[in-house]
DNA sequence: TATGTCATGTAACAAGTTACATGATTAT
DNA sequence: ATAATCATGTAACTTGTTACATGACATA
């Protein structure tokens, strides 16, 4: 469920287009959940259906755009969400199970490197566009308390891409130095 | 893909049935992908019918149980899948999204306090187990390719739950600030 | 024979992915 | 008018979750 409360949360902060919450969910909120247009679109009419939100009955100007905001029924819902407890999810990574697989067949090191190297890439272009982010949006001392819980959230981000870099110099450095031993070899 | 990949990966490293496989997914396997029982029969039936596992033609000891074993058209998919490149996912987190739901409602920073530090306690035992494996099979000098690449692995997950448990040190600690100063305030 | 647990499964649903389809507005 | 792009959507499929069902063996 965590996409509608996902999707119910964005709204609450501002109402929008299914569009622009598209938008929204590829740049503000990609640091902690994402989401494609055909998940928003399907999750915005379920939830129209359900009574949790509404499209404000708006003169429509843009490829007939429609713009939604909460109702209470939604505000409840996503308050009594964030009272329940899910406890933390296990890891989920195609990319270790990929390195794992290649242990296990002895074979396909060099495509895992580029693999990595290409990882290692994606994050640190992640992480400089969240540091842009915090230097812009949460530099300042006036920050209310919303503020900075968002700042926290980003801050997860950002550690979580320095973590991986780091992982990523490690991991290549030692299979680059184990792939020379078994060219040696050859 | 991942799961049907990490399963032959598995079946590889060794011939399980599925409530073994299970198991491992629950123990060896955690720190990189994690299945429930009915995802792995699932998929070890589609396999099967596939053509890239079979059952170990063998003598049904425990309630009628079927031992699986990878065949070559399983390697070569597998081979194939390694050779394939994916670039990072993004985060996907339920527990940031409840923490900026919260922001957005300004409301239930208690529960999110407890959930907090339920998450802290479950990352510490997680990190307690993978800390004790790493001490058993991976600290010795001996280690082949592939089990050097497996220890790479484990440190991943043993690098990810240190990044948890010290960013939930960090938000619980600023959080119950901003608590305090709102009970103040009342 | 009844009880537990080992082992494999079904069913129904929710969530995520991929490919494609369609109408409305804007700029050339 | 036509091309770009803005905006909303359908369809089919894969993956993950939750609850329940069934049979085999072990032992008390």
């Amino acid at each position: 469920m965590s996409l509608r409360h996902a999707i119910l949360t964005a709204l609450l902060e501002r109402p929008s287009s299914g569009l622009d919450l598209t938008r929204r969910f590829d740049r503000s909120i990609r640091f902690f959940w994402s989401a494609t247009h055909q998940q928003v679109y399907r999750e915005l009419a379920k939830l129209e259906s359900e009574g949790l939100v509404r499209t404000v009955p708006q003169p429509p100007s843009r490829g007939s755009r429609k713009e939604y905001e909460v109702l209470d029924n939604g505000r409840d819902d996503l308050l009594a969400w964030v009272g329940q407890s899910e406890g933390p999810k296990p890891i989920r990574d195609p990319l270790l199970v990929r390195l794992r697989a290649a242990a296990a067949l002895a074979q396909g090191r060099e495509s895992m490197l580029a693999e990595m190297r290409l990882h290692r890439a994606e994050h640190q272009r992640q992480l400089d566009e969240y540091l842009e982010i915090a230097d812009r949006d949460f530099k300042k001392d006036d920050l209310d308390e919303a503020g900075q819980m968002r700042g926290l959230i980003l801050k997860a981000g950002i550690g979580l891409e320095e973590f991986w870099i780091s992982w990523l110099e490690d991991a290549i450095a030692d299979i680059s130095v184990m792939s020379d031993v078994s060219t040696e070899r050859s």
